[in-house]
DNA sequence: CCATTTTATGACAACGATGTCTTAAATGCC
DNA sequence: GGCATTTAAGACATCGTTGTCATAAAATGG
């Protein structure tokens, strides 16, 4: 038998609602009650039923986290940070693949929040840029913090990093060490911040007075099978590149194979750079020069946005760092 | 304001037990009744609370995946079989990151379980083999099934790959390959599946006839750094292997990233091999000859015997399979 | 055709908490 | 000391479903 508030009420020799009191921090519990409370509670072992709490309060104790990346480096990291939230906050965490590409994706998600009243939502890029979802939040009043959101900054709390930012100072380090034919392979088209890193690659080549040349640019998909193509057509140009800047770890690790593969030494022939500074980062050879992007305390921060206290619509950006290693050098 | 079953019961015209029997399927409702009441649920968009569900009934559609494991790998590919198969089934899943090291774990999970009514729980080693934790859920009579247990295989429902035979059958390969000093890095102390993997590598020597040496084999932590730790130590001896196995993906990656450090050609000088087939295993160069452990498969069947029909206590075993690649060649 | 069984539906209690309202005791104030 | 206010605690309705039981209608059988 599950033991229950009625249970521990008495136990402690009070009315229920007196423990409800206590459990919630409640004023208007005299120290000696809440002791007594306290010690039946762990006395019994109590453990509150969050679907009891859920369907008769205001809160449920859960919330969701909806992701639909490709990368399980980045994912693991982004539930990492959102449960650390989480425990610390007292709430479970429910962990929601989603497609992006699906047209029922809004039905799903409104489904998900009517079934399990969360309290709240974080959504992961690129759900971040998906009208349809948001509009259904919205609709729904439900609070929500984007990580990543690529798109209308000022409709909702958001944290993110800055990818312009971050990509023109790989693009420059790679200028400084010497590179005029820098290699880029853009990210996933559903990302807004492949957009972003294209953007900055192209705003450091412009400062640099560094021509711009298309059939430099290759797109990607975020994994290693499309580094690794865009990496074979690049260096199979007339002329190819001294240095790769590949838009994501995973893809920067498809580069690193083929360099491989065709006898190219890494950095001393070609410099290759990733982006995100996952484990991957580190697990291949030579380690991966990257952009720290501060993933795990992105989504600690953004669940933490959506417990906060601070009204309305708050924007956290947090700083990304140029990571040197092994992978780049200077141009021969 | 939500949407009830109440409402659904006014537009269809029958009581809300009627529409309670559509939902969960039962017997007993008119195939015109059926459609009216399907008709309702569909114009009304209604998604039934799971708090009032899990109250009222037997069930709390919801279940929950226990894990502790530092391979982000890996954890992504359990969590995606888990996750496709609770899609199928139309429940949720709840993703519970532990520490096994914890001496409150058992408490948690007990907690986890009281508070959100889960059907079922599937544990992930080495989750599988915290005595506190199964105690509790036997305690408690709730459903679980293990995902690759270490210990106990009668207790209850798991599914597993033979770690042994698989391990003996890339120490064969290797023997095979004319490798005579094959250094083994053992994987972390908390994984029964460690033990597990180096038995049968001793078995595959014994076997062959190949001596048993003691300091061929050193320790590890599944992670990277501890398998470039143990390749350091291995390289470094007055007479070194000519081929390191590693337990997992991840310290063989650190294994090749020493090997290319101290400019030792993989596979002609060292061949390198280790263990599961993540992503990493054809994200590093050269790919990993590896073991495909089946993770996504063997969530998902776990899943499914929770689910199941199939009374009391069911093994399943899953067929791992020899991957060769590029980073292991025949012995100079 | 009537008795019996099966099918189909509804009324109402129950699940385990919180919200609202009420009441009593303690405290503050002039 | 008397009255207003604050503090402390309980009674009871409520949240949105499912379980149990009752009952009416339809099907079955001799």
């Amino acid at each position: 038998m599950r033991v229950t508030i009625k249970d521990v009420s008495r136990v402690a020799g009070v009315s229920i609602k007196t423990v409800s009191r206590v459990l919630n921090k409640e004023r208007y519990v005299r120290a000696d009650t809440r002791e007594r409370v306290e010690a039946a509670v762990k006395t019994l072992n109590f453990s509150p039923s969050l679907a009891a709490r859920a369907l008769a309060g205001r809160r449920s104790f859960q919330i969701a986290l909806i992701y639909d990346n490709h990368s399980p480096f980045y994912i693991h990291q982004i539930q990492e940070g959102v449960w650390a939230q989480c425990k610390q906050q007292g709430v479970r965490m429910l962990a929601q693949p989603a497609d992006v590409a699906s047209p029922t994706l809004a039905a799903e998600v409104g489904g998900l929040i009517d079934e399990t009243h969360v309290d709240g939502v974080i959504l992961s890029s690129p759900v971040t840029d998906a009208p349809a979802v948001l509009a259904e939040l919205e609709r729904r009043g439900i609070p929500f913090v984007r990580i990543s959101p690529g798109t209308n900054h000022a409709l909702t709390s958001s944290v993110f990093m800055d990818d312009v930012q971050a990509a023109d100072d790989m693009t420059t380090h790679l200028i400084n060490e010497g590179h005029k034919r820098i290699g880029f392979i853009v990210g996933h088209p559903n990302h807004m911040a492949s957009d972003q890193r294209l953007f900055g690659y192209r705003r450091a080549l412009d400062r640099a007075g560094v021509a711009f040349e298309p059939n430099l640019v290759q797109p990607g998909l975020f994994d290693f099978a499309s580094g690794a193509a865009a990496a074979e057509a690049l260096l199979s140009l007339s002329e190819p590149p001294t240095a790769i800047f590949a838009s994501n770890d995973d893809m920067a690790a498809g580069v690193l194979a083929v360099a491989h593969r065709r006898d190219i030494a890494v950095p001393e022939a070609l410099s290759v750079a990733g982006f995100d500074d996952t484990e991957l980062a580190s697990a291949v050879w030579p380690p991966l020069t990257t952009i720290r992007q501060p993933t795990r305390d992105l989504a600690y921060t953004a669940a933490g946005l959506l417990f906060g206290s601070e009204g309305g619509v708050v924007h956290r950006r947090l700083q990304h760092e140029l990571v040197v290693r092994g992978s780049t050098g200077r141009a021969r």
